[in-house]
DNA sequence: GGAAACAAAACGAATGGCCGTTTTGTTTGT
DNA sequence: ACAAACAAAACGGCCATTCGTTTTGTTTCC
């Protein structure tokens, strides 16, 4: 076994940790500043605290990430890119206004409370971080322009007929996802249930202001709402 | 408490600066530290920084504020004691929904940059600093009672005819807002005219769902909308 | 009225602790 | 066997706060 294998064609760099696990080592640590982050802010959490919570040393973290900048980069980074796919999916959904509902649902029930700080700190940094600013706002147009491409299509398609044009359209209901954002995430008492069928209500009139028969069916495709979004309570 | 030492009649000594000045250099104070704030983030932010953008000392500081923490506190208190001012002012306009939609652009618009990163600031911080956390929230609520205030009279009144109930209303209507806010502060590209109208009218419908001819008349006394906000560049 | 008296206010260099990063020596994976 | 991965301790800079001193403004006493 000990067999002195020297390989002839054997130099440089090469031997290290599996790819794979190396990619699980970063997603742990980023797991980790996650959580301090959000705990903490990004400026008052210490990398000590990162490595504690990570069950690392600093050394090692240094592997991984060459500064605090850096680590910060790359929650954005993942945050965000996680966000686009998430929004991506909306645009299978077959009905609109229900997906948009579970997206909301999603995003200010499920999503434990942690990440929804963390969205905050995403945006605040977005402000005076170049490097932070870059790649969020390429996601919020990214976003933006998905939801524009739904609508076009469903107005293309006959089942909506908005008299606003797609783009406005969707920076409004951007915005409106904005505001279920920010109040969840700073208002722990906020209950969203209290509003998501107003929010509902409303956004369908937007995108069929004369019919209201229409509306109505594009709003209750009966069974799957109530199913879905309006009564998780029930069971408790 | 400035005053009010206690003098026998002979040798008392309380020279001080008047209080009016006091007030006025803390309040220079809470100005720079407004603006540093924004820039950098509560953290970032050093105290000498502040010292600098005010032209004091960090001794003279220090005299008016007993550490940044307390310094943070003031600033929270101040900003959201001005929000809590402005929002009551709406209860006074005599057009619900063209005030509403002042208050938008007032905020979003007339308001520098650099108070409304503050804002996001200060939302990120009440959801880890207890002090701050609870100045917030009170203003929060008292704002959202303001507003549920103001639908309930509209109602009452017969101006308005919701299908939903005050509270609701006034948590929709919130939301919006608390999405322009957001939007604004982190994209500097937002342009809120565009988007403008189309919450008017969303809202609008929500207050007056059945007869459009009521909404109509809520949402235009064509004169006064055209001058205040709709279109404030036709006249230059 | 004006100067002495005195404390608040302001200054600004010094301090002490904290935190991001580096260095050093050991372990581990291949 | 050898470099990558790691732990642990150490370093160096920065920053909130303090403190001894100076300045400023008000009162008191002649």
């Amino acid at each position: 076994m000990i067999g002195e294998t020297f390989c002839p064609a054997r130099k440089t760099v090469m031997p290290k940790l599996k790819p794979e696990t190396q990619q699980a080592r970063r997603e742990r640590i980023l797991d980790a500043a996650e959580v301090c982050f959000a705990r903490a802010g990004f400026h008052r959490c210490t990398m000590q605290d990162i490595c504690k919570e990570a069950g690392i040393s600093a050394g090692a973290l240094y592997v991984y990430f060459a500064s605090k900048e850096d680590l910060i980069a790359g929650i954005v980074e993942r945050d965000r890119a996680k966000l686009a796919a998430e929004l991506a999916d909306l645009s299978k959904a077959p009905d609109l206004l229900s997906a948009l509902a579970r997206l909301g649902e999603h995003y200010a029930v499920e999503e434990p409370q942690y990440k929804r700080v963390l969205g905050i700190e995403i945006g605040g940094e977005s402000t005076r971080n170049p490097n932070v600013a870059a790649t969020f706002r390429s996601v919020d147009a990214y976003c933006r322009q998905s939801f524009e491409q739904v609508f076009e299509r469903a107005r293309q398609d006959g089942k909506i007929k908005p008299q606003d044009d797609s783009g406005t359209l969707s920076e409004v209901v951007s915005l409106i996802g904005d505001g279920l954002f920010w109040r969840r995430a700073v208002d722990p008492a906020f209950d969203i249930h209290k509003v998501l069928p107003v929010l509902v209500r409303m956004v369908s009139t937007l995108l069929n202001p004369i019919d209201p028969a229409v509306a109505g069916a594009v709003l209750t495709p009966p069974a799957a709402a109530a199913d879905t979004s309006e009564r998780s309570e029930a069971s408790s």
